[in-house]
DNA sequence: TTAAATCCTCGCAGAACTGTGGCAAAACTT
DNA sequence: AAGTTTTGCCACAGTTCTGCGAGGATTTAA
């Protein structure tokens, strides 16, 4: 993943830079701008990922970038204000700023909200997506992606040999015969011979043990394989 | 839309009482627990959509509620705790929590934070629809102009190429079939050679290259091609 | 314990699939 | 209309996948 790019606009230099400084050291890439129109401007062309901004600002101020940056864009967006009254810091957070921080502030604690809010935009996108993703042991079966991942890392499981996998984990604790398997994952049209299905469990087993998962494909002498119930 | 649920826990029972008629006023459901145990087992029973909690709390403190309820699942959390040195503020954010309060607090703040994280929620749930500005990996895509840019400079895609690329770029994570991809980008009434995509593909991957983009379009073997979901 | 049935391992070769370069038709420009 | 770009198709080569046979290992049953 590239590195988050953020925008910081205050009209005090100092400012700008103990802020860049910090997100710099803490592996985000900074652009620092002195007045709302020229971040404005920026953003325009090249979108960041991230708004740190001051309210009182010649040009545009806060209240009014945050405004137009909204109507185009869900970017979040952190206020940075000398002004600590209520009404400032709700009018902020109420126009689509995301947090507001007042100064003096703690550049420590600035970079804990900032790393809060993309970890909040983060959970939000993985839990948007996680619908299909079926937990098996340590394992995870992505569907979407065709991926069986042991923490957090794929394991590089052919089309066939995915399907089979998955087969099996949809009907967790469930013995499968072989002819099943040869319906619902080969396809009821293809001919091959039962024992296709051992290969390919062959191969899941191996590739499984040697990725270094601990689920394991029961033989049910006779009959098929299955998938133990988790514990 | 149904009510949001928002649980509260503080050993204060007033200032349990506080919040809730707030957030009741706010047009939100709310329930009060003085422990952080008894949230714990309601929230198990019945998830939330959102939790305030108190740091300090007997049978189970704030930051280990916090932990425990991540476990599992990414409810917003936000802390509202009397201790307001900034290693406490960063320990409460860097565990799992979305803001932090010190009391005593604004009732109105809070507020506009409890508005602001379910909005920025919101956000990040519709974003993928009506965002014409995509960022994958190293690019931004934008569909505006149907350009693809890598550092600010446009890379040369024809109109199938940009269609098939943004058309990845949507579905990212995911593995997208050859016949998905004629229907979706080719369009339905169209009959070509399923190969067709490949030779698109084929472009794509060497345009990319080119231009020095880190993108890779993976092949699924026997399926199709994917972007992989970037960490 | 022994025999029979079944399963696992191994290597291999054919099958299936993909990547590449070239080419020409089609579409678009000028 | 001529030239340029785009795009689909083909053929070939290289890669990956997968079914199969055979022999050894394991389990069941008598």
């Amino acid at each position: 993943m590239e590195k988050k790019l953020i925008y910081i606009a205050d009209d005090e230099i100092n400012i700008c830079n103990i802020i860049k400084s910090f997100l710099l050291k803490e592996g985000y890439d900074a652009e620092t701008f002195n007045d709302g129109r020229s971040l404005f401007e920026a953003y325009k062309s090249r979108p960041a990922d991230m708004l740190v901004i001051d309210i009182m600002m010649p040009e545009i101020d806060g209240y009014s970038l945050c405004s137009m940056i909204r109507q185009q864009s869900s970017v979040p967006i952190i206020f940075v204000s000398a002004k600590d009254t209520d009404p400032d810091k709700i009018a902020g957070l109420t126009l689509g700023g995301d947090d507001y921080l007042t100064k003096p502030f703690s550049p420590m604690e600035l970079i804990a909200r900032v790393k809060s809010i993309f970890r909040r935009i983060k959970m939000d996108k993985a839990h948007h997506k996680n619908d299909q993703k079926l937990k098996v042991h340590d394992l995870v079966i992505d569907a979407d992606s065709k991926e069986i991942i042991l923490n957090g890392r794929s394991i590089g499981l052919t089309g066939m040999e995915f399907a089979l996998l998955h087969y099996l984990a949809i009907n967790i604790g469930r013995a499968v015969s072989r002819s099943e398997l040869l319906d619902k994952v080969w396809g009821f049209e293809n001919d091959v011979e039962t024992r296709a299905t051992d290969d390919m469990i062959k191969r899941i087993r191996k590739k499984l043990s040697e990725a270094g998962s601990s689920l394991v494909i029961e033989t049910v002498w006779g009959f098929g394989f299955k998938i133990q119930n988790e514990e």
